[in-house]
DNA sequence: AAACGGAAGGAAAACGATTGCCTAGACGCT
DNA sequence: AGCGTCTAGGCAATCGTTTTCCTTCCGTTT
């Protein structure tokens, strides 16, 4: 019939709707209206339509519905540090929830340089993006992405220094307290807290809520706050130096997976016992850092995958015309595991 | 002048180029030459349309741009298996080389589901992209996404059973050799190896290529290859399975960096000393493993970027004329660390 | 029997950028 | 002065789909 579309090699060319409407002996726009539910169609035309797109292997042209729509069905997503752990689950939860509603994702890598980022904006907004999701590995604030765009625009994860704009963020502060919470439950009292830098966001939110949470129970930290960097090297020096202050620490909340797990080794080649001596709570539940600690660790899930589904729902009906503003904070989740269990369940 | 573009609030829509021909008062079809560098105009004109184009922030629609070149400068990035650990770097490097090219990537997630493989393959194809690269987790050869696409396909990690099809892998086998090169090159001659599991084509692989290279140097190993699970749990039992053996072991070389560092910490809980009484290889140069491992972990890089990047730069080739097929294993790279530091180097 | 109404489908104009072709000047040459 | 040539820029078609009118035809009603 038509110019080899049997053929069984590569199918050199899609069939346009013409073609197909060729085939079923209707006129174009016939054969969209058949094709997309539309319009006073005989059942049976409709059907015919359906089947010589369905043999032709008919997609339709997103490029000609998007130019005659105004819409794109696509967003962006620029992670503007590079694509880590944290971007991940939630580039995943928006890729759900956006996959769901029809809509494609560009994703751009701006890798914390402000001119690639620049230069991702632009191309999105050339490619008429119907919205962007800006993402990135600190939860810290930033500016705007720009000024004012045609399009709106998400953050998730981290937030933006305008109060208008729409951020999808953690509550660290929440993670904090329901870690110390957890260890108040467990019976401990003398508690220390070892965090990451503290020009770091997360590390000072997180201690402060640490500080407040323990003062509403009419305590304070064993020991100073040990900020230092989000390592392995570090919790295992920071044992070092908690093992050495005078007063006997019961339980460690730390800043982060890493540090925890590093300050468990330690402990225990110190002869000290976790949970039984010492109780720690880790933070971002990363799945290898808390499986691969012996004991098995407790720690602070912040449910990225949650923020990025979150951010993507914010973004779609922003798109429909019902923006959000503000910064929403999503509460995290405590998973308990070996490392703070109450001890003779053994 | 227009119909507000100055606002400082949002800016509803993205201007046109008929606008922009409108305020530097020449026709469309000229401020696209202008713009693009085309046909013949006077520079002062040229200039003319630049400066209107920058006032009004405008960016071509790649909508109609596509529609008429046929062409999107986009494609389509299908990860099989869940966006992971293996997939970013992937992703990163293919990005990297399309980035440059002014294409853009569509990041579609079929977690392992070909329904939903299925699906996103209609919708890149009716987004019209240039080409698809098909990405997963494991290295083991896949059956083709689809029988006969109007656009080319290139695997990256993955492979496809189908040799006229173009993937690009790492050479596992290649990688599992110089592991064990560096091992004799140490001087270590009893060497066993702990691995994934037996139906896992990396672990077979690495495996065969472990025995060849014994081998070739006249040996065997110490140990029948012990095949368990990617973890470090495998890693401590298998620690305890090899110190049962009669055999002393010198050396073990692991399927991945989490078996490794599991081996690690039970040998040095057993009294042994890495690398004085055994060396220790791992296998995916994964950061958070390698060097939160005591002593620091040697480990072989399987360049997954590179190994994106390539498949990014044969997709483009495939794009424009030129297509490339079969398998394309990329070598790998041995980082050595402290694991394996002949002895007396402290 | 004439008029009306509804159903089914066609024709054509968008959407925005590009590009080949054409025209209107301007300049130079004879 | 008249003709030819070159240059700058306008015109209109094109890409594929959707959608808004229309038109046509058939059946029904008075």
């Amino acid at each position: 019939m038509g110019n080899g579309e049997e053929t069984l090699g590569t199918i050199d060319r899609a069939a346009t709707i013409s073609e197909v409407a060729a085939l079923a002996g209707v006129s174009p726009g016939t054969a969209s209206k058949a094709l997309n539910g539309r319009g006073a169609l005989r059942p049976e035309t409709r059907q015919r339509v359906q089947e010589a797109a369905e043999q032709l292997g008919f997609v339709a042209n997103a490029a000609a519905r998007s130019l005659q729509a105004g819409r794109t069905y696509t967003v962006g997503m620029i992670t503007t540090d590079s694509i880590g752990r944290f971007s991940i689950p939630l580039l995943i939860g928006a890729e759900d929830a956006l996959g769901a509603g029809q809509v494609s994702v560009f994703l751009c890598d701006a890798r914390d340089d402000p001119i690639r980022e620049q230069y991702y904006l632009r191309t999105l907004l050339g490619r008429q993006v119907d919205g962007i999701i800006v993402t990135g590995r600190r939860t810290q604030a930033r500016h705007p992405i720009g000024p004012s765009l045609p399009v709106p625009v998400v953050y998730a994860f981290i937030s933006s220094t305008d109060p208008a704009d729409c951020s999808v963020v953690p509550d660290e502060a929440d993670g904090a307290r329901r870690a110390i919470d957890h260890l108040l439950a467990i019976g401990r009292r003398r508690i220390a807290h070892v965090t990451g830098p503290e020009h770091h966001h997360s590390a000072t939110v997180r201690a402060s809520a640490t500080m407040q949470t323990l003062a509403s129970a009419g305590l304070e930290p064993v020991a100073p706050i040990l900020f230092g960097e989000w390592s392995e090297a570090w919790g295992r020096q920071a044992a070092g130096i908690l093992l050495s202050t005078e007063a006997p620490v019961d339980a460690v909340f730390c800043g982060s997976d890493q540090i925890a797990r590093g300050l468990a080794e330690a402990l225990q080649e110190a002869g000290r016992r976790v949970p039984a001596d010492i109780a720690l709570i880790g933070f971002d539940n990363w799945d290898v850092m808390v499986d691969g600690c012996r004991p098995a660790l407790t720690s602070i899930d912040m449910d990225l995958e949650g923020i990025g589904r979150t951010a993507a729902e914010l973004l779609l009906a922003a798109i429909n015309g019902e923006p959000a503003h503000g910064r929403h904070a999503l509460p995290g989740r405590l998973v308990p595991r070996a490392s703070t269990a109450v001890y003779p369940v053994l």
